[in-house]
DNA sequence: CTGTTAGCGCGTTCAC
DNA sequence: GTGAACGCGCTAACAG
């Protein structure tokens, strides 16, 4: 199978040209006579034809690739906006080239390094940090960058987020409806999402006027489930006792929390609160009230592909940002 | 940025060999001489030098690519395969290409057909049909290529999957420990993996003298939460009461089957025995005795990546298939 | 130690 | 209606 043109052409007698007019289906157009075209199309139909995206991409400069750097594969928010961008490029006759960075700096750059000497058209980039990435991209190519989910400022690329700060103010706002306060554990403190999140879970409390919200807040650089079980114990000893309703700024969070009071106390009681940044079906089988919050991955994965190809079709850039609102989604209760 | 070899040639006035050598870090071997190899290096870190994949690709016919096709992205299994695998490709320099097939033969057709054409160097399938897959990769390329997760049987190429028939034995025979019956609830049932789980349910069944160990198998075509649903809800009915031990061959059927006895019943009752193929840190959640099988994602990515360079470091073909054993997890017994 | 050259397969442009 | 030729940037083989 996988002839060339080349291969072709000289197997059939044909030139190359008109082996390509009829392969490119302008055979029509160009008034190759049906004889030829069909001699042409039979020998394909049992060689075979496969185009040399190598060749087509080394003359084209264009190699119908989107890149795409995402800090966690195994994260399940990343992995279902992989799957809604592939969707996106596949209708474009784009193939997606996702690769992780495992939240570390070095592997970033050099997945990006590698993704542009590939020559990708596009490129969607979910930083794991923001220090070295200008250098890296600072008068590069022509190729149009997103970012994406985290927002570090100062980059003047587009970028497209949710609206974490909406998403920390209703879930905390529902919350308070339930009890009369709450404690939000986060992780991965000192990024600009958590942040936004925490924003929101503040203003809310302010609007309850709960005094000090900040004093509910319990902080940690990771974002694992052993940050989880770390910032749970602190509270129980804290408190004496496990918290009434509290929330976690990941599923990663919430996991290593609720372990903590298991192993601590013994059980999980059912009429605890629970909130959680990130949704998950199998938070079905909790029997507490769980309030959550879904991203919006099809609605991201768009305005990421809108952006990606705006200056492709020479538009210009609208506003510099997109933020897309989550949703809040509520179990027993 | 990103200079070609030939202009940094030019620039510098050196020849593109001379250039070449030291971008490839072969000064020493040839013997250039150390002002002239400053000199490049000191033009490189200024402008920068890209190497230029399509042409390399072009002219090696080897592109530093693997391509992955799986049947579901979102899914955790698949998601921490491909992180799996990345890390191994990485480590030789090699890209590697996930394409979703969304369990349709068709998309997964064009998928590894895209994949052929970019001439990838290796080919990872975990299929989601094996119908029309031989004609498309009968006498194609000199490709590796490796089957995954699923062993639909008379294609002869290396295979790698999960011991399910060792899995399904020693998990039901962990449950029968504990409940003198089990019910088994099965989605996607003609799959041969699902196979191999049944076979395992039974033999251990036998082992304990149950009788007809067939009849307290449910099948189901679709693996989802409304298989899980639908099983569940005729097991009921014919129960007349909640089973009490089960399980599911799969996360989806347990979440549809424990969704189920909530709408119905309206509790899930803790004493419930519950098991289930794949394993999940959210099953932590459940107040339940959790019996799981997770299934070895380092040693099956390991077991892949040997079968794709065997035949690049021209190796024979050993026995064709690998059998990866899992692991039983057990949760609050 | 350094320079030259052919060609990988495709797309484009121009000639018959 | 069809054919020929050039060049994209790189590698490898050979020439000095």
């Amino acid at each position: 199978m996988s002839k060339t043109v080349e291969e072709i052409s000289r197997a059939t007698g044909f030139s190359i040209t008109t082996v390509r007019f009829v392969i490119n289906g302008q055979s029509e157009k160009f008034r190759i006579s049906a004889k030829t075209r069909k001699l042409i199309e039979d020998y394909i139909a049992i060689h075979g034809y496969s185009l040399n995206y190598a060749a087509r991409s080394l003359k084209l400069k264009r190699s119908d690739t989107i890149g795409f750097v995402v800090p966690d594969l195994a994260n399940a928010f990343f992995a279902r906006l992989m799957s809604a961008l592939e969707i996106l490029c596949r209708k474009r006759d784009l193939l997606l080239l996702t690769v992780a960075s495992h939240e570390d700096p070095e592997l970033e750059n050099r997945a990006i390094a590698n993704l542009l000497a590939r020559g990708v058209d596009g490129l969607v980039i979910a930083p794991c940090q923001t220090a070295t990435l200008p250098k890296l991209l600072e008068n590069k190519t022509r190729v149009p960058i997103v970012m994406f989910d985290r927002d570090y400022g100062s980059l003047h690329y587009p970028t497209v987020l949710s609206d974490n700060f909406q998403g920390g103010l209703e879930m905390t706002r529902r919350m308070l409806q339930q009890e009369i306060s709450c404690h939000f554990l986060c992780g991965h403190a000192e990024s600009p999402s958590i942040q936004d999140r925490i924003r929101g879970f503040s203003a809310a409390c302010a609007e309850k006027g709960i005094p000090e919200g900040g004093s509910l807040i319990r902080l940690d650089a990771e974002d694992s489930t052993s940050a989880g079980r770390h910032l749970m114990h602190g509270l129980i000893d804290d408190l004496q006792h496990p918290p009434r309703a509290f929330m976690c700024s990941s599923l990663l969070v919430l996991e290593g929390a609720l372990q903590q009071i298991k192993s601590q106390i013994g059980s999980i009681d059912k009429t605890i609160l629970i909130g959680t940044f990130d949704d998950h079906t199998m938070l079905d089988l909790l029997p507490n009230r769980v309030v959550s919050i879904r991203q919006d991955e099809a609605a991201l994965a768009e305005r990421v592909f809108a952006r990606l190809i705006e200056p492709m079709s020479g538009k210009k850039r609208s506003s510099p940002h997109d933020v897309v609102p989550c949703r809040l989604i509520c179990r027993n209760l």
